[in-house]
This record gives structure tokens, C-alpha cells and sequence, in this order.
DNA sequence: GAGTGGATTTCGCAT
DNA sequence: ATGCGAAGTCCACTC
């Protein structure tokens, strides 16, 4: 085990221990963790104030702050990473600024009383993955058009048209085009909307028919009718369903290289 | 001073003191802190894995969760709240699981390492007031039709039409009708869209013209061009401006509760 | 409980 | 740099 301390913890500080525990963790990029009463103020692309009360404060090493309230996933005020610190004393109170420069935003945290300070020089290395994106959906599609239907050619993804990008274009077995618009959750309104804006926009740039396919998982209550109306279709399509289908092919491909290395995977 | 202790700090904690702290403060409602080396898996809505390293991980007193890496704004995983929570011990590992019923999802937290754990108990009553929202722009514009236009009477807010609602809706100097989108930071091609579906929706349910309208700051490249296209109009409106006109609107108003009730403002 | 749209959205990608 | 759309978005509000 190594001898590093990857945390300091300061219990009760006076207010000036804290201000010295607060530009240490900045200057050094460290984590900072500090609980206390405070009120703080933005400035920016809007305004806000938020009177006294006690709150945790998080500074991270890219410099992004937190403050958090004791309830609530979201925090009350944030700054994201890179920006600049000023920090010192005002009267009896720490006073902590992070200045953003574009868009110029500036937040104020000033604290009367700090229960705990805490400076922390934490490594993380390991992954992140996410499976059962919209963006798993559409790869699934390209991998195994059946899903949507049988017959199905995709021909491009992400193909540019007036009013933006049609997720999946390509032609049916019938040689029409169709256009797929993915949604990972339930499709509203503006998803059928959407859709046909990508159909109209399609119908002058060619004498085949053009369909229009909403995949998603389900569809909000008054959307059956509007997709009728537009006359457009529906597939179901189960996000998890798709993160499965790429595992198999990642599997699949796994194995394929592996046989071509003449390798057994671990 | 009170004698309270908001804050039980754990530096160093074996997993089984660790633990103890965990549920303390889960079962207490309280806050808690955890530091130290962990790996996180998430079911629900979609999937993810992040493999061991260090983190913060914070569990609030509405049983919300978040776990923070080193750096970025946002928390690598989270529950929101109203969940409920599982701990124990599985192997040396410390054990957290954050179970959500609608729609359900899990999140496991397992630490090998916990480097300090922190318990608080916060009171937080302070007010948070947040200026220069959408919401904001749209109360300027009632209250003072004119930074639109002279003349302009609006009639109704938030008016049902087809695709979704109008932000406000009214009748111009010359009679005709109106239509205002409103954008608290630059428009895009979506907003000039919905605003010529909204004005396309209003044209059969009346024989005067319909203006359509799009305030907001700034609008993107391309869509000045889009908005002539669409026979729309651009007014120039800062959601700082439209706060600023709020502040005056509500002094006024006081100024005239106090002239009625006899008092003065303090 | 579902649907709708805003957000100091943030984030990432493509132009 | 700007523009554009997804997100485990969250959240508040309406129906």
C-alpha cells in the first residue's frame, strides 16, 4: 500500500484555516469538499441569488463547482469546468469567486461557517460505458435491418436534408425509400412531426414513394392518429433489445478475429 | 453557539466503520460523503459499468444519489430521488445499492477502499430566486407589449394550438394577428420551424393575416435567410433586459401597495 | 399518471 | 468558434 494521503480532512476550521485548505486544493488542482453556511450568487447568462443556508460545496481538479442543497439530484448553483478562482476574506466571511470567461459568468460563494474543509487527490482511470443509447439503436438497425423489417436496405445514416439529420435512410423491399427517425423512449408529437418534415423533404428529390418510420419503444397517446393522418408507420423498437444485438455482433466479431489470429480469447 | 454537530467526520474507516456511517445516515435521513476506490453498475432506462477508481459519492437526505469522478460537471451515475437503499458487505467490499421503482432502476456502489466517510445533518431554508428565464421574457412582453412593437395587444399566453403552445398570442397595430416565439439565447432553425407551424395552424381559424414572430437575442447563421423564406419576422430581445423590466414592474407595484396601505417601505 | 417544454441545461460531434 | 441534437437528461406544470 502506498503512503499517500489522498485526503485531508479538516474538522471545525476557523474560517482562516478554511481559506488556506480552499486555495491549496485550487492551486494544487485537488478536490475540494467543504460544508458549511453559505449564500451565493451568479451572474451570467441569467441571475440568481440564494440566501443563507448550509450547503456542501465541490470543486473538482478541471476546476467545475458544485454547490448542492441537502435535497435534490440537480445542484442549486455550478459553474462547469475552466474557469478562474478568486478566493479571500471578507469581514468574517470566506468568500470563494469562479469566474467563467465565454459565455462571462461569475459565481460568489461566501461562507460564515465551515463545518468540515477537505481536500482530496483522488485517481480514476476506469471506464465508463453506456449501452442502449439512441445511437445503439441506430447501429443496431444498420447491423440487422430485419428488426425494423424484413427486406430493409439501409443506405446511409445521419444523411443531411433541410430541416436537419434523418437518423436512417435506405430503401424496402419494395424498392421505396424510407426515412427512420429513432427515439429511445416513448415518441411524442414532435417525433412524428420531425418525421414527416424528413418525408416531405425527401418527396422532390425522387418519383419513388417515400415512408416514414418511427422506432421507438412506444408511442404518446394521441400519436397513433397524427401518424395516421401523416400517413406514417410505427415499429416498435426496445432500446435493450438493440444493446443486445450489438453485443452479439461485438461477440461475433470477437470471435471472427480471433479465429483470424489463430488466438482463443482469455 | 449551538452545541449541535452537523458533521461526523470517518477519516480513514475500516469498510465495517464505513458501513456502520453508511447506514447511520441512510436510515437518519441525513447526508452523507464517502470518498474512496469503487466501482459502479447501472440497470434501468439504459445500462452502464464504470470499472474501479476513485470517487466521491453523495447521498442526500430525499435518498437522492450522486457519484462523482475527479472531474467534469456532471455526476458519472445518479439516482434521483425517492429510492431505496440496500447496503452490506460482499467479500471486503462495501456494498450500495440505490433502488428506484418508476421506472426501475439500480445502481450498485462498491467500494474497496473507503479513504473517509462524512455524515451531515444540514438545515437549509434560504430562498433561491433565479432571473432572466424564458418564463421572465415572456412576463416583460405582457406586461410591456411595446419592446416588440408599438401597438401590439396581446391576448392570451401559452394558447393551445396543434403542435403544442404558443408562447404569446395577440393582435398587432394594423389588426393583424400575432404570434410571438420566444428564445432565451440564440434561435435556431427548430424555433424558426415551430414558430411557421404555429402561425400555419392559426391561418384556417381566422381571415386576417397571421404574423409570426421569434424574439430572442440573437438568431444562428442560416436562419435569417429560413425566416424570410417562411415569411417571419426577427425582434431583437435580451432576457436581461426583460428581468430588468420585471424589477421595475414589480417596484412600481409595491411602491403602489404602499402608497395604498399608508405605509412606507422599509 | 402521462404528456409537454424549458434549462445558467451539459456534452459531444460535425461544420 | 458555431450549430445542432441527444440525454439514464431533470424538473415543473398541465391534463
Amino acid at each position: 500500500m502506498s503512503d499517500r494521503r489522498p485526503v485531508l480532512v479538516c474538522e471545525n476550521p476557523s474560517i482562516d484555516e478554511a481559506l488556506e485548505a480552499v486555495r491549496m486544493a485550487i492551486s494544487g488542482r485537488k478536490i475540494l469538499i467543504v460544508a458549511g453556511n453559505c449564500s451565493v450568487d451568479y451572474h451570467g447568462r441569467a441571475s440568481s441569488t440564494l440566501e443563507s443556508g448550509e450547503r456542501i460545496l465541490m470543486i473538482k481538479e478541471d476546476s467545475s463547482l458544485l454547490v448542492h442543497r441537502p435535497k435534490g439530484y440537480e445542484p442549486v448553483n455550478w459553474q462547469p469546468p475552466g474557469c478562474l478562482y478568486q478566493t479571500g476574506k471578507k469581514g468574517d466571511a470566506l468568500v470563494i469567486r469562479a469566474v467563467r470567461s465565454k459565455p462571462h459568468e461569475v459565481i460568489t460563494v461566501s461562507f460564515d461557517r465551515v463545518y468540515f474543509a477537505s481536500v482530496l487527490s483522488l485517481t480514476d482511470r476506469g471506464e465508463f460505458s453506456l449501452h442502449a443509447s439512441e445511437e445503439d439503436m441506430q447501429r443496431a438497425i444498420l447491423f440487422q435491418p430485419s428488426i425494423i423489417e424484413e427486406g430493409l436496405k439501409p443506405i446511409t445514416y445521419e444523411k443531411k436534408v433541410e430541416p436537419g439529420f434523418i437518423d436512417v435512410y435506405g430503401i424496402d423491399k419494395d424498392g421505396k425509400m424510407v426515412v427512420i427517425e429513432i427515439k429511445r423512449k416513448t415518441a411524442g408529437r414532435e417525433a412524428a412531426l420531425q418525421l414527416a418534415r424528413y418525408v416531405e423533404s425527401l418527396k422532390p428529390t425522387s418519383n419513388r414513394e417515400v415512408r416514414g418510420i418511427l422506432a421507438s419503444p412506444q408511442i404518446a397517446k394521441g400519436v397513433q392518429k397524427l401518424l395516421a393522418t401523416l400517413r406514417l408507420d410505427f415499429k416498435p423498437l426496445d432500446p435493450r433489445r438493440c444493446a443486445e444485438i450489438l453485443r452479439d455482433v461485438e461477440t461475433r466479431k470477437l470471435a471472427e478475429f480471433f479465429q483470424r489470429t489463430n488466438r482463443s480469447p482469455t
